[in-house]
RNA sequence: GGGCGCUUAGCUCAGCUGGAAGAGCGCUUGGUUUGCAACCAAGCGGCCGGGGGUUCAAAUCCCCCAGCGUCCA
């Protein structure tokens, strides 16, 4: 069965009744006799344009966000919901997703699955968010954004454990009460739409609530999860109720501000400095058009009315819809033409469309990110690079970081931001620079790549407008627009050609998503009590005892050679493999039996020991750690902290770790900045790094729940990736870093003595990798470079310090002298072919030239030029070496007598086979070689009598 | 993480159906000019990213590595 419908008391004590969308067949309610469609349909147009449904908000823009989000926060706390903060944009407490996408993400997966307490409950909270699904439809539809903030009030209810804060009852009565109350909206203009939710496996009944012919809010009520058992079946699926009972509520703050003030479009109420004076910019005017203000107006008031019933999605056919727009237009007395039609759009979107990316990018780069080519910096990348593209179709000339201070001074809240200012300007300054570099090169690919198509072609082949796209950037109508410009004045882009490239990157896409799953080193995993951590308790305690409790052969490909055994003990010192920190080595000894452990790993609550041999389960045994491995592992460990910190202090707030490995040998420690580093900033890195090691005494080792970690240290903690789990161990060297981290550290960070940041290369765009030593292994870095050094000097037999001069000198040398042999073989061979001598003959006004010569190809090519690139001596030369297995060159003098009578080549073919070889190239000059040097002086001979000299 | 592309003179790039390493700008020298700009002529400047392979022959084809770019997750 389905689910049943949604009959509350508070709907009926509102005098409202349910009844079925003619358009959608959808059930909703309503307490408007009239009405037979359910609000948000092709029929429903807004209601609220030029005639605001939410009175008493006189203001616009930022002003306005703010006292509405106020507005809607001071209405929950009132009922009894705690405020919670905000959390970042980008998703950092997850592994799943990039960006926050909804208010209900901040408490994904571990709140929503139960295994950690919510922040608060129930809650209320006006989270930002970035959705970049349908960034194509930003600006044309008149409501789409990137970037929006979603108002909530979220409850987590534990049925089973009594507690039970609320459910639909008092959702929806809280929702209508504030839509009434708090908003001022007629309860004639509201339908709630019963429409059920599912996704990620959970599902629940949904009521979406419709204001005016747009939505304003969707609650949810997650309370079923997928289960092939489950007796309520939604879109096929089934599923059964859960022990976590969640309401997760969704409002649009900018909808809101939209429905209260009645523009145009939503851009116009949240962003309305931005839009007029990018109007300005852009010259967008009535006479651009052709039109009186009055006509222009009335076109635009009755075009955004209409927006309302354009579903514009990505992939949906513009032509049509432009076609129905314009039919609707006609319809209310408006004719204009499809080319002006596409003018005022193309020009608006626009105008519209940049505020809201540049939103977003202050959001992204606010919280810190740093663009990239790939991952969630490639988002702020594609953004960046969007709002130049329509900039700079608009024409307008203003540099894309003078838009971003706009933009922060006239939309943005600063205090949000962790990066700073002018951290976002420099970053916006290189994204520029960049673009502009692709542009530039870009001109020069299209040039390159249509050179052999006719300039009066009217289509550019598919194919390069695929690959110039995909590696090079420049999407298809740009190229046309180069194209244009170089002379191809009919190129123009096929009808839907974007849609079919997005089907073709989406086909792509599917193909290429085989998820790679790591390897299992056991059979399966056993049942047993989780083993017990001794690490953390003392890190430097090297021995212990313990019992086994299992014993299993190793399986698969990943495991260390000679290793045959899995073992598993009731506790353990020995450390496995996790943070980027390698497993522990040593041994397992039961009486006079030892056996040793060659990598350490964890899989859920079990460690487990992979060792060269077997123990008896429930046999006793004495573990002792390779103390010497563990030391300088964290010694490594605890560097990369200490590196990280000082990274982020000397780079500025946008310093995160994108990864990091810990062996034996080095360290690797993976930042995020936005340009290469030098050795000046490893220097200063290395400087404040090892000022850390002296002066802080003493490494903090803390265990919080989650939900203190949080709230205490906020979410840069999180730099390792995200654990799972309620409880959160911190690593805190003094204020320097803060991080959630399970590796092994030391308690005293002068126990690592020096660190040395050796050198870094980029991994990434955007990511740049520090390659590190601590402790023993920078004592063996130093020797080994050292010894370099030595064995470089000896080779030149000079002290090290003079070793780069010394190596200059001999490059230099080696050059000079290299081009003076040049210079000296050009002198023999003019002096082996100005002679002749017997090698030469005279035939019918032809110079016929065989000899014998000695050197490589090269040096016989240069010969060859010598003896025929003079025009007024036709010369018909053969040259023989014995180099190589034996080499044989044709030439004759292009243009005379000589091309006319010989053919190289043929001569070539006809001769080389005495050196038992071949060759080829062109009539006048052809050359080969083969492997029986010998054969040289017969080919020769051959050759002489085939020309008859 | 996956796909595609690039790396050639100081700079920007051609050449890449294997067969004599090129152009433009810059630089040097000379010419022209009162001088500069411009113009003309000559010249200097190349481990054709690194390593392996195929081949008689590789900047060119194949593989690996490095650096860079780009599209998509």
């Amino acid at each position: 069965m389905g689910l049943p419908p949604i009959e509350l008391q508070v709907f009926k004590d509102n005098g409202y009744f349910r009844k079925q969308c003619r358009v959608t067949d959808l059930w909703f309610w309503t307490c408007d006799e009239s009405r037979d469609t359910c609000g948000d349909t092709e029929e429903d147009e807004y209601t609220f344009i030029g005639n605001p449904i939410i009175d008493g908000y006189k203001l616009l823009g930022r002003d306005l966000k703010d006292s509405m989000r106020e507005a809607f926060l001071n209405f929950f706390e009132d009922n009894s919901h705690i405020r919670v903060e905000p959390y970042p944009v980008l998703a950092r407490w997850r592994d799943d997703i990039h960006l926050t996408i909804a208010s209900i993400a901040d408490f994904q997966p571990h709140v929503t699955s139960g295994s950690v307490d919510p922040p608060a409950n129930p809650l209320t909270i006006s989270q930002p968010c970035i959705r970049l699904n349908d960034i194509d439809a930003v600006g044309h539809s008149g409501r789409h954004l990137t970037t929006f903030e979603m108002m909530a009030h979220h409850v987590f209810n534990r049925p089973d454990e009594g507690k039970m804060y609320y459910w639909m009852e008092e959702c929806v009565k809280y929702c209508h009460d504030m839509m009434c109350s708090t908003f001022g909206i007629n309860p004639n203009e509201i339908t709630y739409v019963e429409n059920p939710w599912s996704g990620g496996g959970n599902a629940g009944p949904a009521v979406e609530v419709i204001v005016g012919g747009l939505e304003l809010a969707t609650l949810v009520f997650m309370n079923l999860e997928e289960d092939e058992s489950g007796d309520v079946e939604i879109k096929g699926v089934k599923y059964s109720e859960m022990p976590l009972q969640i309401i997760d509520t969704g409002y649009g703050l900018e909808r809101f501000c939209w429905a209260a003030a009645g523009t145009p479009t939503i851009y116009e109420a949240i962003y309305p400095e931005s839009v007029s004076w990018l109007k300005n910019k852009a010259g967008f005017s009535s006479e651009m058009f052709d039109l009186s203000q009055k006509q222009l107006d009335e076109l635009l008031g009755e075009m955004s009315r209409l927006f309302g019933i354009m579903n514009i999605e990505v992939g949906s056919d513009g032509d049509r819809m432009r076609d129905i727009f314009l039919s609707r237009l006609a319809e209310r007395g408006h004719q204009i033409d499809a080319n002006l039609f596409t003018k005022i759009t193309g020009q608006l979107s626009k105008i519209y469309a940049i505020p809201d990316h540049l939103h977003a990018l202050s959001n992204m780069l606010g919280d810190g990110l740093v663009p990239s080519n790939s991952k969630a910096g490639y988002l702020a990348r594609m953004i960046a690079r969007r709002v130049l593209r329509m900039r700079d179709e608009l024409g307008i000339e203003v540099s894309l970081t003078e838009l971003a201070v706009h933009h922060l001074e006239s939309n943005y809240n600063e205090n949000r931001m962790k990066q700073t200012r002018e951290g976002m300007l420099t970053i916006l300054e290189g994204e520029e620079e960049r673009y502009n570099e692709m542009l530039r090169k870009g001109i020069q690919v299209v040039k390159t790549a249509i050179k052999d198509i006719p300039s009066n072609s009217e289509v550019i082949p598919d194919e390069i407008l695929f690959t110039i796209n995909d590696s090079h950037g420049i999407a298809p109508d740009l190229v046309m627009d180069i194209a244009n410009n170089l002379g191809w004045s009919n190129a123009s882009l096929r009808t839907g050609f974007n849609a079919e490239m997005a089907e073709r990157h989406a086909a792509l896409a599917k193909a290429a998503a085989k998820s790679v799953k790591s390897e299992m080193f056991v059979e399966s995993i056993p049942e047993l009590e989780p083993t017990v951590a001794m690490y953390y308790d003392d890190v430097m305690q090297f021995k212990f005892d313990a019992k086994v409790l299992g014993c299993l052969p190793l399986v698969g490909n990943d495991i260390p050679e000679s290793a045959t055994h899995a073992v598993i003990l009731d506790s353990t010192c020995f450390y496995p493999e996790g943070g980027g920190q390698e497993g522990d080595f040593g041994v397992l000894k039961n009486g006079s039996k030892s056996i040793n452990v060659l990598d350490t790993r964890k899989d859920g609550s079990l460690i487990f020991h992979l060792c060269d041999g077997m123990l008896e389960n429930g046999s006793t045994i004495t573990g002792e750690l390779d103390a010497k491995r563990r030391r300088q592992l964290m010694d490594h460990h605890t560097a990369v902290h200490i590196v990280g910190g000082a990274a982020r202090r000397l780079l500025g707030p946008h310093i995160y770790q994108a990864g990091a490995n810990k062996s034996v040998d080095s360290a690797r420690l993976d930042i995020t900045h936005y340009r290469r580093l030098n050795r000046d900033d490893l220097d200063r890195i290395e400087e404040l790094s090892n000022q850390i090691v002296r002066n802080v005494s003493k490494t903090e080792k803390l265990s919080l729940n989650r939900k203190n970690a949080d709230q205490k240290y906020g979410f840069d903690l999180y730099q390792g990736g995200a654990p799972k789990g309620n409880e959160i161990r911190i690593l805190k060297i003094s204020d320097h870093d803060i991080q959630a981290c399970g590796g092994t550290h030391h308690d005293e960070p002068g126990k690592i003595g020096q660190i040395r940041v050796v050198r870094s290369n980029a991994v990434q765009d955007g990511v740049e990798r520090l390659h590190i030593v601590a402790g023993e292994a920078a004592m063996r870095y130093a020797r080994v470079q050292e010894e370099i050094l030595r064995n470089s000097a000896d080779v030149f037999q000079v002290p090290i310090d003079d070793l780069p001069s010394t190596a200059n000198r001999f490059f230099s040398e080696w050059k000079e002298q290299r081009k003076r042999i040049e210079a000296l073989e050009a002198e023999i061979v003019r002096l082996r072919t100005s002679g002749g001598g017997g090698s030469t003959s005279s035939l019918d006004g032809v110079r016929v030239v065989v000899m014998e010569v000695d050197g490589d190809l090269k040096k016989m090519t240069k010969m060859l030029r010598e003896l025929t690139l003079d025009k007024t001596n036709p010369t018909l030369a053969i040259l023989g070496s014995k180099e190589g297995g034996g080499k044989l060159m044709v030439a004759c003098t292009e243009d005379t007598l000589a091309g006319e009578r010989y053919n190289a080549v043929d001569i070539l073919k006809n001769i080389s086979h005495h050196i038992s070889g071949g060759g080829g190239g062109r009539p006048t000059f052809a050359q080969g070689g083969g492997s029986n040097p010998d054969g040289l002086d017969a080919a020769l001979d051959a050759a002489k009598q085939l020309i008859g000299v």
